[in-house]
DNA sequence: ACAAATCGGTTGTATTTACAACAGAAAGAG
DNA sequence: CTCTTTCTGTTGTAAATACAACCGATTTGT
């Protein structure tokens, strides 16, 4: 696990704490150091979680089928991001979606009750990690009003436009490369593949848009 | 402002706290105590936010207007509960949404920084705040998520059977008042009021819900 | 290099939705 | 009580969407 501690000092959770100090919180917070292959679930719905992740390798997508197999992809974790901060309330119930690894990924799992009940041992650096955790899980929550925010246009078109708006907005630049596949973006958005590709295509005639594989540019 | 610390007392902020410690506390937390009439905007888009805001009375609609007039309703704020806690990160940014009195209604604001800041004073119960203040905002969190599943439906219907469901579970009953007249409901579930009214009735005739005003049935 | 699988774009049709307009019922104001 | 406003349901039409099916291009695995 030693060899993640460089990713795990850049991480939001850590920020702040020296690799050393990172080294001993590891026994501390009781990590543990999980790998995962393409395709296959980190956690599934109606799982109990008393632990928080941290993402130190490849992708995953918080993400839900339903009945009839709609896929809705909530949300995308991507290095160093962590999982699971919802979840430490004593009475939070069970995982009401998937976590699936869409690259090989490492995953490194954090006793919960360690973080959120300050050390005996009074790691010096406790404090810190709760106040990062704090700002995730605050960040996390102003994310996922943003995602309400386009979720809630009406067509397939507005909420392109919300969404790419959004991603220009984040990069600091007109050009930029989504995280999605074509298949992957209308799971995230939660309209029809097809739909949603005639109406990109649409747009990029109506010059209001350019694109090349992940690759979109706002005009 | 001494009235409603035996409201206070029971919002999931000052669970585990007394009413002598409250009132001791609101110094120590510079609270505002605000008085809104039905149809006044409490925040704005925009706006800055630097304190979290306790509702003692009335009712909050967290929402959007975007270009075209389509409001979307983010989230609903009863007596009890609170808001801003997604912004006390240093660099949150501004406001996303407006926040609504949609009844006349008391609110307490608190300075953020005297929360996630343990006052020199050492009140006691300081520590229990900031859990409390943990645990809403991963509570928050949750119903975010879940409000995302059931707004990530393709078909109104969908959404009005993921919407009910989860409020009879939530009831703990088949039968259940929503805190939403029509208008609101399709402005929180971000459909066309007609549309929804049309299909609210179409599922009733077909003997799956029954309704009288904001009094639902699932059958 | 080849076969298989994945991905992105296109089209047509049936379904669903948005929008506007209207009417009766209920609630609120004077 | 009466007038006004708000709320809810209804209808018709134009627009948008879901779904299925197909094809060519690209990628992947062997």
């Amino acid at each position: 696990m030693k060899e993640f501690i460089p990713i795990l000092k850049r991480t939001q959770l850590f920020s702040g704490v020296g690799e050393e100090e990172i080294g001993a919180m590891l026994n501390c917070l009781q990590a543990k150091l999980c790998i995962y292959i393409k395709g296959e679930y980190v956690l599934r719905q109606g799982e109990h979680l008393d632990k928080i992740l941290v993402l130190v390798g490849g992708k995953l997508h918080i993400q839900r089928d339903d009945y009839w197999g709609n896929r809705s992809i909530i949300n995308m974790i991507s290095v160093g991001e962590m999982f699971g901060e919802a979840y430490v309330a004593p009475e939070s119930g069970t995982l009401m979606n998937d976590v699936l690894a869409v690259e090989d990924s490492a995953v490194i799992f954090f006793d919960v009750k360690r973080i959120i009940t300050v050390c005996s041992a009074a790691c010096r650096f406790h404090s810190i990690v709760v106040q990062n955790l704090f700002f995730a899980i605050s960040e996390k929550n102003r994310k996922l009003v943003q995602k309400l925010t386009f979720m809630s246009k009406r067509t397939t078109r507005e909420k392109l436009i919300a969404y790419l708006s959004e991603e220009a907005k984040r990069h600091n630049s007109n050009e930029f490369c989504i995280p999605f596949n074509r298949q992957q973006l209308a799971d995230f958005l939660s309209v029809d593949r097809s739909a949603m590709s005639n109406e990109l295509c649409k747009m990029r005639d109506e010059g209001l848009i350019c694109f090349e594989k992940n690759r979109f540019g706002l005009l």
